[in-house]
RNA sequence: GCGAAAGUAGUUCAGUGGUAGAACGACGGCUUCCCAAGCCGUAGGUCGCGGGUUCGACCCCCGUCUUUCGCUCCA
């Protein structure tokens, strides 16, 4: 453990050594939970954002993306359920150091006295032949009192809720003696709220309200579209719509680096099916992800699902492609079955019908819908951690090299003179040139060849032709390889048929 | 948000109440026909920020900010 820890830090540490990850606003002393991709963070990134976008629009005929504006009109989020659902009212036992929901406290109050009377019934019923469970709840005293208790505890609850009067809630709180199961005490912290969503101001919304949320996912972008482009794309159900896009998340605790941000990347597919085949659909999409990540190359073993037992109010299927990063198996990629409820919600709140008209049933329905969802960053963060390795040559040397997946690399190929005179410099941009029109290339001449070779293995180059003087009688370079450090020599036409060989894309 | 540790060159770290150091890296040059070799040279720091004690603070004291580690949610 204290090993992988080690590890991590010497990843983020090499992220930023090399151009991959600089802390935010590190001169104004850093802004916490956001990061900036730096020269070669952003070629990696972009070429994953290309790898995703490919296998899912352009391999699938049925599949098309589109990019909607991070701002959205504001009821999109209660009917989502983001506004409810996300604005936790949290307090701290100021004794056991632990953090609660404050609603969840005092619903656990509540479902006490449930339990209570319950019991009382239980008991009744067993003493009892031919018991009237109805009129004993209505006329037993002990239940009437527990009753009388429950309604008002749980009116004053749902107005502090309501009005989110937090002073009032704590004040419940107390009032009700509700302890911290750990420390046993009550010595509460206020409540404050924590609010998922981030809030702007707009100029002219309608009336009330001009408060905007940064989405917090990009999926309602899709939802809310998912009409013009079935009937502008001449769609049929089964179909998907793809995006790609920034989300905002105001984490309360954000930790592990880029795992975990205020601001990230999504890569979302929403599939609409016809009810009923839902199912059929989550295994399918389970193992068309599950196919693209192993695409790349990284073992079998680094991947591995975990289905969830509770799901969601909106799933009645979900799991997650989980990958083995160095703190161990987190979740990378979402695989979700989300039934009718987002179009349904948002045919509710906008009065506007959503509804599929199947020519093959002839009949309308609203569609179900089948979610991937995978984090550009995280997904970044399963390729550079795997990548990185400090290896120890027979020489006994070590090099820090990234085996990323070539497809994926930031730079593709390095040309490199052998040497910086006998004309070699001027034969290698000549051979740099054609290349670069058609691969991300890099040109060294600066210190020795095997200086050159390592720093093009700290950023995961997989390719490098060195130029030598056999190169001057004869038009052949050598090709080494990243992760073998073999090389092989080729006729300088050969190189461009080569390279594209060796880059082919395995979906 | 709470508790613990840390903050000195691009990086890893020394350092002492009296003018700021090393290694690696970067840059320029010499050498070198294949895996971080060698030699010469150059640049780079208000010692996180603010205040206090002192003749004098990188060092002692206080505050503040940031980062890292432990506690609840998620892509």
């Amino acid at each position: 453990m204290a090993n992988n820890e080690e590890l991590f830090k010497k990843i983020i540490a090499h992220a930023k050594e090399y151009g991959f990850i600089f802390p935010s606003s590190e001169i104004y002393d850093g802004l916490s939970a956001v990061y900036d991709y730096g020269q070669y963070g952003c070629e990696l990134k972009n070429n994953i954002k290309q790898y995703w976008w490919k296998a899912m629009v352009n391999l699938h005929e049925n599949i098309v993306g589109i990019d909607s504006a991070i701002f959205m009109h504001p009821t999109i989020w209660k009917a989502s359920g983001h506004v409810d659902a996300f604005n936790d009212p949290l307090i701290d036992n100021k004794d056991s150091k632990k953090r609660y929901r404050a609603d969840v406290l005092v619903e656990d109050y509540l479902q006490k006295i449930e339990d209570k009377i319950n019991k009382e019934v239980e008991k009744a019923a067993k003493r009892f032949a031919n018991f009237d469970e109805q009129l004993f709840r209505q006329t037993n005293p002990r239940v009437l009192e527990h009753q009388k208790k429950y309604d008002e505890v749980h009116s004053r609850f749902a107005a502090c809720m309501e009005k989110s009067d937090w002073a009032g809630l704590k004040a419940l709180i107390e009032e009700l003696e509700i302890a911290c199961p750990i420390s046993g005490t009550r010595n509460w912290t206020d409540v404050r709220q924590f609010n998922l969503m981030f809030a702007t101001q707009m100029g002219s919304v309608a009336e009330g309200t001009d408060t905007i949320y940064l989405r917090p996912e990009t999926a309602q972008g899709i939802f809310v579209n998912y009409l013009n482009v079935q009937k502008t794309g001449r769609m049929k159900v089964p179909f998907g719509i793809a995006q790609i896009g920034k989300a905002f998340r105001n984490e309360i605790v954000a930790r592990q680096f880029i795992f975990r941000m205020k601001e990230f990347e999504q890569m979302e597919m929403q599939f609409f099916v016809r009810p009923g085949e839902e199912l059929k659909w989550f295994d399918y999409w389970k193992n068309e992800r599950i196919r693209w990540h192993e695409s790349l190359g990284m073992e079998a073993s680094c991947y591995r699902f975990h289905d969830h037992e509770k799901l969601a109010h909106y799933a009645n299927a979900a799991t997650d492609i989980e990958f083995d990063f160095p703190f161990g198996f987190k979740e990378l990629e979402g695989v979700h079955s989300r039934t009718d409820f987002d179009l349904k919600a948002h045919q509710q709140y906008s009065g506007k019908k959503l509804q599929y008209f199947d020519p093959e049933t002839n009949e309308s329905y609203v569609p179900y819908v089948i979610e991937t969802s995978i984090g550009v960053d995280r997904m970044f963060l399963a390729v550079f951690s795997h990548a990185y390795r400090e290896e120890t040559l027979p020489d006994n040397s070590v090099r820090t090299v990234l085996r990323i997946p070539p497809i994926l690399a930031p730079v593709k190929v390095a040309v490199l003179p052998l040497v910086k005179k006998d004309g070699l410099p001027e034969k290698a941009r000549e051979i740099l040139r054609p290349l670069q029109y058609q691969f991300n290339c890099q040109y060294d001449e600066k210190d020795a060849i095997g200086r050159r070779y390592r720093r093009q293995d700290a950023i995961g180059t997989p390719y490098c032709i060195t130029v030598d003087n056999q190169t001057l009688e004869d038009n052949t370079v050598t090709l080494r390889d990243r992760d073998s450090m073999q090389q092989e020599r080729i006729s300088i036409p050969e190189i461009e048929l080569r390279l594209n060989q060796l880059l082919k894309c395995n979906l």
